[in-house]
RNA sequence: GGAGUCGUAGUUCAGUUGGUUAGAACGCCAGCCUGUCACGUUGGAGGUCGCGGGUUCGAGUCCCGUCGGCUCCGCCA
């Protein structure tokens, strides 16, 4: 037995130092480039080419040998073609394809031939014809990839972490290479359309100094300055606004901003914007630029979105769909039921409505057969959300409900009434806090929309969502923070408001009726850009740090250069941020921000074919003066 | 910080109530093959069942812990 296996232990080893050794001969078997350029890439010929000699070069997909000829699918990023390479009348080149293998490098020159009739490939652009190659050159080869590049559909795609690791395999897939293209093409017509309305790009510094409010920084060690830091920036808000004060009338960036919190589908620690900010501009004229630059890259697309969008305010937006960010490429809104429960005695209901709290539903249409189990899942579903629970009426052959007991089939009726259900619908309902019922309903609602499939894939419904709340309750703190940052100016409208709210202690709670200048662009349920007229009047600033609860010391201290700058004819300004990322999952049909960045990183923020963050020199810490605890 | 889910061959997965030598497909290696394009065909190699502990006569399977991927809540002015 042992004998055995040392004699098979040999073996392996001498079988590995062979294949060594044929690697390192077929090493010096490769051929070079030398002068020889690509006539066409892999996606380009066609018919009309046949009869002309060509030079392609590119990757080996596919390879299907037949004894006496071969076939190769050779890949760029222009697609796909079919070569073939013949014993019969290239014999040298023939050798070489018999040795090939996946994601080996090549030139081949040959003719473009018509196919055969009957072996016409109409799944490949190029399917018309065939290279007949005359002479192969292997210009690298390549170890077999870790996974298969090529497969049928994207169910067996090997897993995320093992393509993230061999990012530049996974890139290689058409699909990515796509994705990658039409990203840059849509910030090349986003620079097109900037540029020809007479926005100036200006780039503004990395290195910025840490503000406390809002997201988490990332933090830069200055060397020459130790113990100090910079910050890279959450956003350029205050540089562009200082652009407006500078006089540049209208500024735009391509800005990679930062953020140090948790990822999510669509989030990444580092990511870019489409940055703009405009002097004299009142929010409509905001809007046109919003409507107008996403117009522009959805032709890339050829999607037309409406040349002026639909707004609707965040109240509205709230109520109806129980999201600022609705997707409406379905129906199915919000139904308010307190109405008809305001003298309930059903106490968990009675209960919430005396706290000031709301009832609400969504009606599934068709659904009066949900299960038990869906219905289940369903509640654990809104659970998430902070709901208590999901009631349900079900408008079956007879009406079922899991109220019938508490609340009596009159009342059950009357309500499914009032939701405007019909017989076959399932509504399910939720009680509780305003915010928890939108949250809870919203989320149910796209869920339900997915799940359902009744979401209208071909279609982009686009919203601008207007009047957010100037101020959120911190519940914690009891302290209002800024809703979307301390720069936004609140509608003149509430002015007075406001400032009674900001000077009177007691009337402090009415920071949270405040409404701002402050809006968003929603596509298809994404929050695609936001923005706001920003404050441009030191008393209001002043204001408005105030009901931040931020002393005018503590202001100065984190934006004193800025207040500074507003006292210097400061004109009224506006702009706003587009998500480049968010948008290009839109145009790429994707719901993974993954799929759009060329190099993402995981959900715990790690890059795994780099492996960083990492760990640092001891010299590098201490230059830096910064010493790290266990 | 919390929850869910997944982790078995290079890859995607199957693996019954805990029971003999852990399977399939693709890929890989070696042949054969004159029209394939998910080529076909013959043969072969390939496994720390994520990792660590525990229960048991016996663990891929059960329990505890831990690591990693993904998704969600909190967080993201």
């Amino acid at each position: 037995m042992k004998l055995e296996a040392g004699y098979r232990t040999k073996i392996k080893l001498f079988i590995r130092a062979y294949s060594r050794y044929s690697r390192a001969i077929s090493f010096f078997m490769l051929d070079t480039l030398g002068n020889l350029e690509r006539t066409h890439t892999c996606g380009e010929l066609r018919e009309s080419d046949v009869g002309k000699q060509v030079v392609l070069m590119g990757w080996v997909a596919k390879k299907r040998d037949f004894g006496v000829f071969t076939f190769i699918d050779l890949r760029d990023r222009g697609g796909l073609t079919q070569v073939v390479v013949s014993e019969e009348t290239a014999k040298e080149a023939h050798v070489k394809a018999k040795n090939l293998r996946g994601e080996f490098v090549l030139a081949v020159r040959g003719e473009v031939v018509s196919r055969a009739d009957g072996t016409h490939n109409s799944k490949l652009a190029t399917g018309d014809i065939e290279v007949k190659v005359g002479e192969i050159l292997v210009l690298n080869e390549a170890k077999v990839p870790p996974f298969q590049l090529e497969v049928a559909g994207t169910e067996n795609l090997a897993s995320e972490d093992t393509r993230l690791k061999y990012r530049y395999l996974d890139l290689r897939r058409p699909r990515l290479q796509h994705n990658i293209l039409t990203r840059a093409k849509a910030v090349a017509r986003i620079r097109e359309y900037m540029d020809e309305r007479g926005f100036i790009e200006i780039e503004t510094p990395i290195l910025l100094k840490s503000t406390p409010e809002g997201a988490r920084d990332f933090i830069v060690p200055s060397r020459i300055h130790t113990g100090k830091f910079f910050a890279l920036p959450q956003s350029p808000q205050i540089l562009k606004q200082i652009t407006m004060i500078a006089g540049f009338d209208k500024y735009y960036q391509i800005a990679r901003c930062f953020r140090d919190e948790d990822l999510r589908a669509d989030r990444q620690p580092e990511f870019t914007q489409l940055d703009v900010e405009m002097s004299f501009a009142n929010a409509e004229m905001v809007y046109r630029v919003m409507e107008g630059v996403f117009g522009h890259v959805f032709k890339l697309i050829n999607v037309d979105l409406p040349e002026q969008w639909p707004r609707m305010t965040y109240a509205e937006a709230m109520r109806r769909y129980g999201s600022d960010k609705p997707d409406l490429r379905f129906e199915m809104e919000l139904q308010d039921l307190s109405g008809e429960l305001t003298d309930t005695d059903f106490s968990p209901f009675a209960e919430v409505l005396g706290k000031g709290g709301e009832i609400k539903a969504v009606v599934v249409k068709g659904k009066a057969d949900y299960s038990r189990k869906v219905l289940d899942e369903l509640q654990e579903f809104v659970k998430r959300y902070g709901a208590s629970g999901l009631a349900w009426i079900k408008l079956g052959d007879e009406t079922t409900s899991s109220l019938l007991k508490v609340l009596g089939l009159g009342t059950i009726e009357r309500l499914a009434s009032t939701a405007k259900a019909e017989k076959g619908d399932a509504i399910l309902m939720v009680a509780g806090k305003k915010s928890v019922v939108a949250a809870a309903l919203g989320a149910l609602r796209n869920e339900i929309g997915k799940r359902e499939n009744s979401i209208d894939r071909s279609a982009y419904r686009t919203l601008i969502v207007t009047e957010f709340p100037m101020f959120e309750h911190d519940e914690d703190t009891d302290r209002y923070t800024a809703a979307h940052h301390p720069f936004t100016s609140p509608m003149d409208e509430d002015l007075e408001l406001f400032k009674q709210a900001v000077e009177n202690d007691a009337e402090h709670h009415l920071l949270g009726q405040v409404r701002a200048k402050a809006y968003d662009a929603v596509i298809n349920g994404y929050e695609c850009a936001g923005g706001s007229i920003r404050i441009h009047q030191k008393e209001i600033q002043a204001l408005n740090f105030k009901a931040l609860g931020m002393s005018i010391e503590k202001a100065r201290e984190q934006f004193g250069f800025f207040l500074d700058a507003l006292e210097y004819g400061t004109p009224p300004h506006g702009g706003f941020a587009a998500g480049i990322e968010r948008t290009c999952m839109i145009l790429c049909g994707t719901e993974n921000i993954r799929d759009v960045m060329a190099f993402p990183k995981t959900a715990s923020a790690q890059d795994l074919m780099m492996d960083s963050p990492g760990e640092i020199d001891g010299a590098q810490l201490g230059e830096l003066g910064i010493k790290v605890n266990d």
